[in-house]
DNA sequence: ACTGGATCCTGCCTGC
DNA sequence: TGCAGGCAGGATCCAG
């Protein structure tokens, strides 16, 4: 489930186990996932010491003590697994504090990648779609590479205000639905909270983006309100992703879930959750993908 | 320049 | 119960 907020989460939990270890070795249960590996890559990963896990937009960019990055995207399905040291349990046989090994007994089935670690620690990527997959690059062509070079402003930083989005917006004839997905504008967000965000601003999907410019092009008091909504409905997600962070070791360990009440997604039917708002959650389909919201107050 | 559609892949849910 | 069909949170490429 990886737009920002997921990918953000993701990257608060793998950094501690990550970041000052060293990667001992790298083992590929296939030659590819959305894209062929990089060239030589277990051979360039293995022996690096991960000095940060970073985040642009939905990559995980976890820089090396060499000089390279490796890029991580997870298309629709990846997830990465933290999997403790096996240590020796009181009965002698070896035991494994959050209640399960790794081993090739217990691999999933779309268990791509597994980083082993100096510490220990197992790092595994499952991915079962495989629209997720990884470059590596030198630090120094990160913001030149094509991956990167065409993304817009990130949502969480200092920029994005009502006035950048009606620039970004300016003179454009899409849907705002669609504009809030063209990652060359607003880079992060996803199917979900371009209509979440949409609803907390009062905007509907339909809506031409070149009306968010006003006739001067200044913005809008729409424009103001969605840059709000955008960072709110980001911030808050990220925020939940984080405060169940703490039980990642349960179950099958998967980092990146979280229980974020959406408020209009996948919410068809329902009441509009819009103080004193009579409208219901309607569900259309823009570009191919589903949109939901409420024509009463999304205007 | 912008837009919609097809596409990569697998899993899951729905309806017949 | 079985199975076909549709749909899924991403992002690119292509035709129109």
């Amino acid at each position: 489930m990886p737009e920002l907020p997921e990918v953000e989460t993701v990257r608060r939990g793998l950094e501690p186990a990550l970041v000052g270890a060293h990667i001992d070795r790298v083992v590929l249960n296939r030659k590819d996932l959305r894209f062929p590996f990089p060239e030589r890559f277990v051979a360039r990963l293995e022996g690096q010491e991960v000095i940060a896990l970073g985040r642009r937009a939905k990559y995980l960019l976890a820089d090396l003590a060499g000089g390279e990055v490796l890029a991580m995207h997870l298309g629709m399905t990846g997830r990465f697994t933290i999997i403790k040291p096996v240590c020796a349990g009181p009965d002698g046989g070896l035991t494994e504090p959050g209640g399960f090994y790794y081993t090739a007994a217990t691999r999933g089935a779309h268990d791509h990648v597994c980083f082993e670690l100096s510490t220990g620690h197992r790092i595994v990527y499952n991915d079962a779609r495989r629209f997720g997959f990884m470059v590596l690059l030198a630090r120094s062509e990160l913001d030149s590479h094509p991956l990167f070079r065409g993304l817009g402003v990130e949502p969480l930083g200092n920029e994005l205000d009502g006035a950048l989005l009606a620039r970004l917006f300016a003179g454009k004839a899409a849907p705002l639905k669609a504009a809030l997905l063209d990652q060359r504008l607003v880079a992060g967000l996803g199917n979900i909270y371009v209509s979440e965000a949409l609803h907390r601003a009062g905007l509907s999907p339909q809506r031409a983006a070149g009306t968010l410019a006003g006739r001067t092009g200044k913005p809008t008091r729409g424009a103001d309100r969605l840059a709000g909504a955008i960072r709110d409905v980001l911030a808050e997600a990220v925020a939940a992703g984080g405060s169940t962070l703490r039980d990642y070791r349960q179950t099958d360990g998967a980092l990146g879930y979280f229980q974020h009440r959406f408020r209009v997604y996948d919410r068809e039917g329902e009441p509009c959750p819009t103080p004193a708002c009579r409208g219901v959650i309607a569900r259309s389909v823009q570009s191919g993908r589903s949109t939901f919201h409420c024509a009463v107050c999304q205007r």
